[in-house]
DNA sequence: CTTTTGACCTGACAGC
DNA sequence: TGCTGTCAGGTCAAAA
């Protein structure tokens, strides 16, 4: 599923494509996304070009030549480029028709992505305004995670996931950085050292790092910008790994649930 | 303010 | 074979 390893191999999969390239129209098979497609959306973007293609968290961010557009692929989407006259197939909902290349694809089986155009600056729109820092920049940092964490009770893992605190962590590698780190999950976000939020930044950058040089995870229904597919599963220590034995240690994997979300740990080589 | 819960949606899968 | 229930994923919105 689309975390931010899989949008940035998204993004520079999409920008040889995209970069430079005029928009000729929008054709919207099916508004019903996790907002409705705005009505005017089309007619707003029809005719420009596409100045540039760059990614905020989790979002896909298509800088025209006035305004933006800002695309999420929720849980199940996926944008590529096909062949302007390949037939739609069921989840086909979006079509960006582009100048000498093709048609852009938006797919997305459980319609949990987004579309919205933004006449000024993205990063002033609602969606990305309060977005924390990225978490390969460095913005993430020990300190910052500190200073945030004071008197917070939650657990680490669910203020690892919290947009606000950090972008593009989700569960699979929340749940992978924390085992790097050796931090157990359920330990409150605010009794954490800034010593074990060093060690936890650089696991969330390896984790982040080791997931794009593999070209992103793909699991089931997400596929990259070519129509290839990722294989990062195959390195999860923890993720999905429910009673298996620990890779390190050999212990077998706990799960539990955290704010209805999975997550696993080494219950040896993760402390509290 | 923080934290928790619910909602959105579909397909895959398990169990009967 | 078909039905029912559970689960996955991200993140906003409402409730507590």
């Amino acid at each position: 599923m689309p975390e931010l390893p899989e949008v940035e191999t998204t993004c520079r999969g999409l920008q040889p494509h995209l970069t430079g390239r005029r928009i000729e129209a929008l054709k919207v098979r099916d508004a019903r996304l996790r907002w409705p497609v705005a009505r005017d959306l089309p007619g707003r973007i029809a005719g420009q070009r596409i100045r540039r293609l760059r990614r905020r968290g989790k979002y896909l961010i298509l800088e025209l030549e006035r305004g933006a557009l800002i695309v999420h692929l929720g849980m199940s989407g996926a944008l590529r480029i096909v062949p302007a006259d390949r037939a739609p197939q069921k989840h086909d909902h979006l079509d960006w028709l582009i100048e000498g290349v093709g048609a852009l694809r938006f797919t997305d089986p459980r319609r949990f992505g987004s579309v919205h155009f933004v006449r000024g600056e993205p990063e002033k729109h609602a969606l990305l305004a309060l977005l924390g820092p990225e978490p390969l920049s460095a913005d993430f940092n020990a300190a910052g995670l500190r200073r945030a964490s004071r008197g917070r009770r939650v657990s680490i893992k669910e203020f690892l996931m919290n947009s606000r605190i950090v972008v593009g962590v989700g569960n699979i590698y929340a749940n992978e950085s924390l085992f790097h780190a050796g931090i157990d999950p359920r330990t409150s976000a605010g009794r954490i050292s800034l010593k074990r939020y060093a060690a936890l930044v650089d696991a969330v950058r390896a984790t982040l790092d080791a997931a794009l040089e593999a070209g992103g995870s793909s699991l089931r229904d997400w596929l990259h910008a070519d129509g290839g597919s990722g294989y990062f599963q195959q390195q999860y220590f923890v993720y999905a790994r429910g009673g298996e034995a620990c890779r390190r240690c050999a212990q077998p994997i706990r799960e539990i649930r955290q704010g209805q979300r999975a997550s696993f740990f080494c219950p040896v080589c993760q402390r509290r």
